[in-house]
DNA sequence: GATGAATGAGCTTTCATTCAT
DNA sequence: TATGAATGAAAGCTCATTCAT
């Protein structure tokens, strides 16, 4: 909730700040692209269609964003970026940092943080699997990520949870990757495979909290 | 009826038996295909590059399998068939029908014939993905196939764990689901994404194991 | 005269023989092209124009000729060998060869044989020459090739010359690029850049020819 | 030496003098497009990219030259009047016209003042080549130009070598087509294609002379 | 049945030119 | 005046598909 905040401001970071500040048409053409991108695959998403559909000339999406990749990779980035530097928001941070913090609290932060960040980018989300499948540039640059930031938010709550023994004793890389799995699973699941009622998401997600808490407690 | 002969005869109807008789150079068709469309996408890869790289003419690709979208089809049914009504191997199957059955024993031996199936079939399943993402008709012959699958074999076992309080009372589908999503993302993770060894990947492969056994105990 | 049998020949070899043969079309469009690149330049000739004209599918010149590049090169490559390698006809030759041959008569041969060759190829001859003077890959093939071929055919007779002291002993090239540049220069002003009538064309050949024995004959 | 002052107040007649005053900005789109039609040639050499180049916006280049076509004639123009026009230098032109002049000192004369004139304004002249190979209007307008301006400066002192029986009794126009054909081919050569020492084009200018001086000589 | 030349629609991209600011 | 965003026409090229041989 307060938390939607300090992640809505990463996102206009990307889109308003800085020095390439957008015209209108360009947010539209971003906008649209996403969208379509979204719906039916970057490939089966013509340049041609996404200007007539954005009310723009196709000369404008190559003059402002140089080919059709440099397009993709205009909206993925802040979200490749977004996905684990900004691991947590603002509020959920100060709570995961608590000395006191149990597992399924942690787990229920995380698990709410990220669930809200991969739905409000849900069409980024869907495009970048495709291109995680398919672009090895683009995996590199993702793979090429994890390692430096992992090292910060998150693996230091999780390290802390090890220390006091509320957290099984694998890596926290291996942890995250199983968080993260069932996350995506969960949101891919229910926000773009499945047709539930609001009432089952929410039930399932208080499920997957209790299936992660339980899944990663000590062992004993 | 028994497990092991429709398991098998399903596979093998893909490639050898029933009435499509494949030739030698259908079948090069259907191989070169399948590794083309899982490194590059379904998308990117041409029909003329196929027709070249498996050695026969454009025009035969065509004769046989009328269209682009006829050959994806006939690379995608047996898989789609195959990923949940072939639940498991003959010898899985006596195991996984006990009455003792414990509920770390079921989950290993679901772990492990899945894990195995979807590596077998690891090409296939990136396309597959793809397809789900973005075509429509694809993603619902895939969902119009849960509901009836999921009544034979593996739910069975849920039901008999559920009486004997072996496993969480969630619903036989929501814990597919779990177990779905965490081996698949184990197998992207570990078969596509990262590049890790044979031990590492071993040990994953256990801790998931104990990972879902934890998380899908009975709460108490 | 009876040497356009063996030029002919050449020119043959190259649009029929070999392994690529061309199909009907596919020399249509080799004779439009070559037709429009002469008359707009290369840079000015759109491919679909070349398609419209020659009455067949852009694409089919795509699937030929890979690139328009290729089509160009397709045009170019057999005059480009013509040039220096087959520098006399066979009856030229015959005569070119006598020991008794004088400067005036291997001027008179050279130019008129020579003059022959570009004025059948005048438009491929235009092509080349905008290529040379902008396409460095273009100018680095054919300059590649003078000094392999130069110590042939003329360059024997040349030799032969200076051993008689019938013409002025500057080097072989030297004296090649002097009557090159000549011919070269008397075709493009009376075949392209000027419109004069046949007679004057002929005294303009014979004044050439004059002029080239006087300058090249021994300064004594 | 002091040749070089009446020519560059022809170079700069071009850039500076005359009601179009070019501003700083101007002159350097002018002499950015001079290098880059040069170097790419005119159609393939794009208008944003003489602009980027030159360090102004598109905008400005449309503003002052109204077409990119303008463009290219601003820069034609003054070249195209000089090569006939101001044959010769001050210098030179006292020299030529001594009646005591003879057909050597002439042919030098004229050779290394064309020699410096084509080498000095080189790149307009390598556009020139492709804009008269296929380019109508300019074409028309250069030859427009040619009996005017042959009846004047050189023209007359081929007369006056004419009536002293120092030069071959060909119309002028022919002997300076001779001239002018070697001439250019000189410079193509040795500027453009070749790459030689220093020395050996002086000596190849050497050679040229005395080429043209016997070949221009009276037969008897 | 198998081939591959031919197709035409559609793709990404470029470019000269215009015009609001 | 100078800018550069915006344009639309056309460029080179790709591709799934057809069909005569």
């Amino acid at each position: 909730m307060s938390g939607a905040h300090s992640s809505h401001s990463h996102q206009s970071s990307d889109l308003k700040s800085a020095t390439p500040r957008w015209t209108a048409k360009q947010k539209l053409v971003l906008e649209t692209a996403t969208r379509l991108f979204a719906q039916k695959g970057y490939a089966n998403t013509s340049t041609s269609e996404i200007a007539k559909k954005a009310g723009v000339s196709e000369g404008s999406i190559f003059r402002r964003f140089k080919t059709k990749e440099g397009l993709l990779l205009t909206i993925l980035s802040p979200v490749i970026d977004g996905i684990l530097s900004n691991m947590l928001t603002e509020t959920n941070r100060k709570a995961a940092i608590l000395p006191s913090l149990k597992l399924r609290d942690f787990v229920t932060i995380i698990v709410e943080d990220r669930t809200e960040f991969i739905q409000k980018h849900i069409a980024v989300f869907k495009i970048l699997i495709e291109e995680i499948l398919y672009d090895n540039r683009i995996r590199l640059q993702i793979i090429k990520k994890i390692p430096k930031q992992l090292l910060t938010q998150i693996s230091q709550v999780i390290t802390s949870l090890h220390s006091r023994h509320e957290i099984v004793d694998w890596d926290n890389e291996e942890i995250m990757r199983f968080i993260g799995n069932n996350v995506l699973g969960f949101v891919l699941n229910y926000f773009i495979l499945l047709d539930k009622s609001t009432a089952e998401i929410q039930a399932a997600q208080e499920h997957m909290i209790e299936f992660l808490t339980k899944g990663l407690a000590t062992s004993d």
